[in-house]
DNA sequence: TGCAAAATAGCACGATCGTTCGTTTTATTT
DNA sequence: AAATAAAACGAACGATCGTGCTATTTTGCA
């Protein structure tokens, strides 16, 4: 049973039934940021919804369709506040720029609310199935968006045309994760700083016209 | 309760019983590593021990006790594999060098058992407790051994004396996590190369002596 | 307003969870 | 070998888990 909003049939307001589901993905999206994925459970999203929990699960026919759409409510989440804004920057360095810090935002500026695609990660590295796929697709998406970023980047003259966009990547996806891990677990001060520095720094010997330079702040 | 061996009495060999709580730890922990401290189940434990649930229970008197322990246990074992070994490199960058190989082994080569680390830090993120104290103590002691570790490459001249050590730890931490992701999560192939040139790059520009540096390959 | 359909509630199921308690088996000491 | 202490078991507890079923209520349309 597909998520058709497009049957022709009463497609001008939703019924109330996907009103309620809309309403239940929301709080079960809320619930995981905070207990996982894994750690989400019908009974406490039932109680959050001061809901039966037959009548939340009749939405979604099984927890791991429900998984599911969290994940899918993520992505949506993540596209809209992430990658769509970003798109009103310039083409190349300018538009990176803001993914990076839109990303930031989104990971760990957010009041306490934790990065599905990171947590995810986690509790599912070991663990094939649905969740899992529909979890690394979204991710891909993303990463591939960040990509296409850099590439034109590249394209634009703003970076070396020797630049290699996925050695770039893979580090800036790490200056992300360490940013999670150490401004949510170890809490440790100024760690948004230390990502923004990271970024300049990683892009510091690519970047081709020096006025787009930032300056390498690695050294004092 | 401390762990107590050292109680006058009959301190020539261990007991039985520590003996098999010694064995206990060691099947929880294999257990942790795939399904996270927060998905380790005192039944499945007794299953694997081929024991009674009461049995394993009564070793450590609460789950968050044998959370604990799993904690600590890791702690050795990371010590052992990655931070002694590398002692015996020279003092400064051969020394760095060697605990971030070292690391990265125990991060993601290692045939598919993850890091405790890094899942536990993202379980137990929003969860105060023990278990976190416990987690984010282990955690410290290692970053602090590996900036020390950055501060005598400094002071050997390996690196400049404007290298700023936290932000330098910071993106290296970020290179050990996007291995975590990309290697477990996306089995993305390559990324260990991805690692270590990353490590590369991260130093380069901090290089004092051009003999210790192994260039910029973040550029073809 | 009435009727069909959709949405929700209620209840029960088997399973598993961490934990407690009393008993029995196994180790250690005298 | 007898006495004592430690260790492991087995059964049960209340709770919660996901998931079926069957009513009952609510909704949207004729």
């Amino acid at each position: 049973m597909p998520d058709s909003e497009s049957t022709l049939k009463s497609s001008r307001v939703p019924h109330k039934g996907q009103q309620t589901k809309a309403a239940i993905v929301d709080a079960a999206l809320a619930l995981a940021t905070q207990v996982g994925l894994e750690g989400l459970s019908i009974g406490a999203l039932a109680e959050v919804m001061q809901m039966s929990k037959s009548g939340v699960f009749a939405h979604f026919g099984s927890r791991e369709e429900l998984q599911i759409s969290v994940v899918r409510e993520y992505h949506n989440r993540f596209e809209a506040e992430v990658f769509l804004p970003a798109l009103s920057a310039p083409r190349g360095l300018p538009r990176l720029r803001e993914m990076f810090h839109n990303w930031m935002k989104r990971t760990s500026v957010e009041i306490d609310s934790g990065c599905i695609y990171i947590s995810g990660a986690v509790e599912f590295d070991d663990r094939p199935g649905q969740v899992r796929d529909a979890l690394a697709s979204s991710v891909r998406i993303w990463l591939e968006a960040m990509r296409r970023a850099v590439l034109q980047a590249r394209a634009e003259g703003h970076l070396l045309a020797s630049v290699v966009e996925d050695q770039l990547l893979f580090e800036i996806h790490g200056l992300i994760l360490a940013l999670h891990y150490e401004a949510r677990f170890l809490q440790t001060p100024g760690s948004i700083e230390r990502a923004i520095r990271g970024f300049d720094n990683i892009l510091a010997p690519c970047i081709a016209d020096p006025s787009w330079a930032a300056g390498d702040t690695r050294r004092a």
